[in-house]
RNA sequence: GCUCCGUUGGUGUAGUCCGGCCAAUCAUUUCGGCCUUUCGAGCCGAUGACCUGGGUUCAAAUCCCAGACGGAGCACCA
C-alpha cells in the first residue's frame, strides 16, 4: 500500500523489529478522568501514523481501573473519542479495562498457581521497609490454597481497603528496589463510577492489567511515557510466569507547551473549570484539544505536529507556532479576508473619499469576488494604526489620506505613494455600520468592530481578519448589527 | 539513598548502531529582500547547534572513560 515510498523520508523512525510481526498492532491507553489536553495527542498521532505506514491496527482501551485516586469520568470515555477523531484516527476496536475484570482475576488465580503471586497483608509502609532492605515479607511462603483462598477474599470484598493485596513475586533482592514484589491487585472501597463496575472491590494495578491486555489483543509494540519505564520490567516478571513474550517497548519524554499560562494537566484543568476560572474544555485559554478544535485548527495540524516530535526519550518543548504554522498552510487558500479594528479609536473622514470600499474576498483569488464596506464619514482604526500628524496614511481597500487636525483628508494618491514606502496600509472598519465582535483568544477576550459583512456569516466560519490573524466565528447575533451595546459576534482567535 | 535513561542552533528533528561523503539535514522561529491596493501565502537570502574534559584513531557528532547538567522510577495512581 506505501509500496513505491517505502524508502522516502518518514517524520518518524521506524519501529523496532517491526518485519517480524505480521502485523503491527498498538494501542492507545488512556485514562479516562477528561477530556485531552493538547500533550494526549501524542498518543494518537504517532501510533495512527504507524497504523497508516504499516498498515496495522490500534485500539484504544481505556485504562479506568481506578475508581477513587484517579476516579473516571463519566463524560470523557466519549469526549476521548471525539478528540481521537478530531485528530483523523478512529480506533480498530475500543475496549474498557473496567468491564474486563474477570479476565484480570483468572489470569491472577493462573499466576497463582504458577507460583508467582501472593496475598500480603502488610501495611504499606511495613512492606516498604522490608522491600528497601531487602527482606521477604512474612507472606511470601504461604501456601497456593491459603493464597487462593484470601484472593477469592478479596474478589468477594471480604477486605476493607488496605487490608490485603495480592503481589507478583520477583526477586525480593532485586538491585532495583522498584522492581521487588509489586502490588497486582488491591481493595477499593469506592464504587466504580461506570454502573456495570460499580460492584467490583478488587481491583488490579496498572502494571498487571495492562501487561495482561496488551498480550491477550495481541499488541506487538507498546509506547508510552518514560514515567513507564520501569513498568516494562515489573511486567516482564508476569509475562515469564506465563511464558509469553513482551511486545517491542518504545518510552518517550514529556512534552511541555509554550505560550499558555495553565498547566497542562488535565486534574488541574479540571479545577480551574469547577471553580469558574475556565468556562470550560474549551475555554481558547485551556491548552486542550477541545479548544484548539473551537479555535478552528484542524486536527492534522496538531497531528503533524506532534509526529514531527518524534519519539525520543528525551523531554520536548513543542512550540504552538508549529501547530500554527501547519494549519496556516491548511487554511490559507480558503480563507476569506474581512477587516476587525480591535480596540477601536474613531477618527472622522473628509475630502470626499469613495462611498463604499470593495476589497476581494481572497487576494489570490478574485473570482471570489469583492466584499461591500460602506465608507461614511468616520472609520476605526487601531490605536497603534493612528498615524503621526501630517503624514498619509493608506486604508487598505479604500484609498490615501492625509491625518490634518484630527481628520483624515483623502488626498487620492495614487498606489505609488505606498510603493514609495512613505505611507503605511492599515486596516479600518466604518464608524457607523459595523458588527461589534468580541474576539476570544488564549491571552483572554478583546472587544472591537468587524466589517459589516462578517455579521451574517455563518457560526463555523474561517475568517482571516487582515493584520490581526486567524478566527472562526463561534456565534452571530443575528438582531444586533449596528451599534449594540453588546457583542453581537463572536469568534475564537485561531493565530495570526 | 538505590535503580534506570537522556544531552545536536531559540524550538523540534536527521545523522550516532556499521568513525571519513557532516565546515552537520529538514521544519519552525527571528531578521532582511522580491512580489502583491502591499494581510497571509509564495519566492530568495541571513542569523543560529554536535554538554565538558580526557582517550583511541590518519580521521570522532559518531567509539571508550570520567564529569557536569537534565529527566524518570523506588505508591494499595495512571
Amino acid at each position: 500500500m506505501e509500496a513505491d515510498d517505502e524508502e522516502d523520508e518518514h517524520d518518524l523512525p521506524g519501529l523496532p523489529n517491526a518485519d517480524e510481526y505480521d502485523q503491527i498492532r498498538m494501542r492507545c491507553a488512556p485514562n479516562p478522568n477528561g477530556p485531552w489536553h493538547i500533550g494526549h495527542a501524542r498518543m494518537p498521532a504517532v501510533i495512527g501514523t504507524y497504523k497508516q505506514r504499516y498498515d496495522g491496527w490500534f485500539c484504544v482501551r481505556f485504562d479506568d481501573t481506578d475508581p477513587e485516586t484517579k476516579r473516571p469520568d463519566l463524560d470523557a470515555y466519549d469526549a476521548i473519542l471525539e478528540d481521537l477523531s478530531y485528530l483523523g484516527f478512529e480506533a480498530d476496536e475500543v475496549y474498557t479495562a473496567s468491564d474486563r475484570l474477570e479476565i484480570y482475576y483468572d489470569h491472577a488465580r493462573r499466576l497463582i498457581d504458577a507460583g508467582g503471586a501472593y496475598t500480603c497483608s502488610c501495611s504499606g509502609e511495613e512492606f516498604s521497609a522490608l522491600k528497601n532492605s531487602g527482606k521477604p515479607c512474612p507472606h511470601r511462603d504461604k501456601s497456593t490454597e491459603t493464597i487462593h483462598d484470601e484472593f477469592e477474599d478479596m474478589i468477594a470484598g471480604v477486605y476493607d481497603s488496605g487490608e490485603m493485596v495480592l503481589r507478583v513475586k520477583t526477586d525480593i533482592e532485586h538491585k532495583n528496589p522498584a522492581l521487588r514484589d509489586w502490588v497486582a491487585f488491591r481493595m477499593v472501597d469506592t464504587p466504580h463510577p461506570r454502573e456495570p463496575a460499580a460492584d467490583y472491590r478488587c481491583w488490579p494495578m496498572l502494571d498487571f492489567q495492562s501487561g495482561v491486555d496488551d498480550h491477550i489483543v495481541g499488541v506487538t509494540h507498546i509506547i508510552r511515557g518514560i514515567d513507564l519505564q520501569d513498568s516494562a520490567k515489573r511486567q516482564r516478571f508476569v509475562y515469564d510466569y506465563f511464558d509469553w513474550e513482551y511486545p517491542e517497548v518504545i518510552h518517550w519524554g514529556h512534552v511541555q507547551l509554550d505560550e499558555y499560562d495553565v498547566k497542562m494537566s488535565t486534574s488541574t484543568l479540571g479545577t480551574l473549570i469547577e471553580a469558574g476560572d475556565l468556562d470550560g474544555w474549551d475555554d481558547p485559554r485551556a491548552p486542550t484539544l477541545q479548544s484548539l478544535r473551537r479555535r478552528g485548527i484542524e486536527g492534522e495540524a496538531i497531528t503533524e505536529a506532534m509526529v514531527q516530535l518524534g519519539t525520543s526519550t528525551s523531554d520536548v518543548d513543542l512550540a504552538m507556532s508549529s501547530i500554527y504554522a501547519t494549519n496556516r498552510n491548511l487554511i490559507d487558500e480558503e480563507t476569506d479576508r474581512r477587516f476587525y479594528v480591535r480596540e477601536g479609536v474613531e477618527v472622522g473622514l473628509a475630502g470626499s473619499p469613495p462611498g463604499e470600499a470593495n476589497p476581494p474576498l481572497h487576494p489570490n483569488h478574485e473570482d471570489r469576488g469583492v466584499r461591500h464596506i460602506p465608507v461614511g464619514d468616520a472609520v476605526f482604526l487601531e490605536q497603534d494604526d493612528l498615524p503621526a500628524r501630517e503624514t498619509r496614511i493608506w486604508l487598505k481597500g479604500l484609498g490615501c489620506f492625509h491625518y490634518t487636525r484630527d481628520v483624515l483628508q483623502y488626498t487620492g494618491d495614487p498606489i505609488d505613494v505606498v510603493r514609495d514606502g512613505d505611507v503605511d496600509v492599515v486596516h479600518w472598519v466604518p464608524a457607523a455600520e459595523s458588527v461589534s465582535l468580541t474576539l476570544r483568544t488564549p491571552d483572554g477576550d478583546v472587544t472591537g468592530w468587524a466589517e459589516p459583512e462578517v455579521g451574517s456569516l455563518e457560526p463555523g466560519a474561517l475568517v482571516q481578519f487582515e493584520r490581526v490573524g486567524f478566527a472562526r466565528i463561534d456565534a452571530v447575533d443575528a438582531g444586533g448589527t449596528d451599534h449594540a451595546t453588546d457583542a453581537s459576534v463572536v469568534a475564537y482567535y485561531t493565530h495570526d
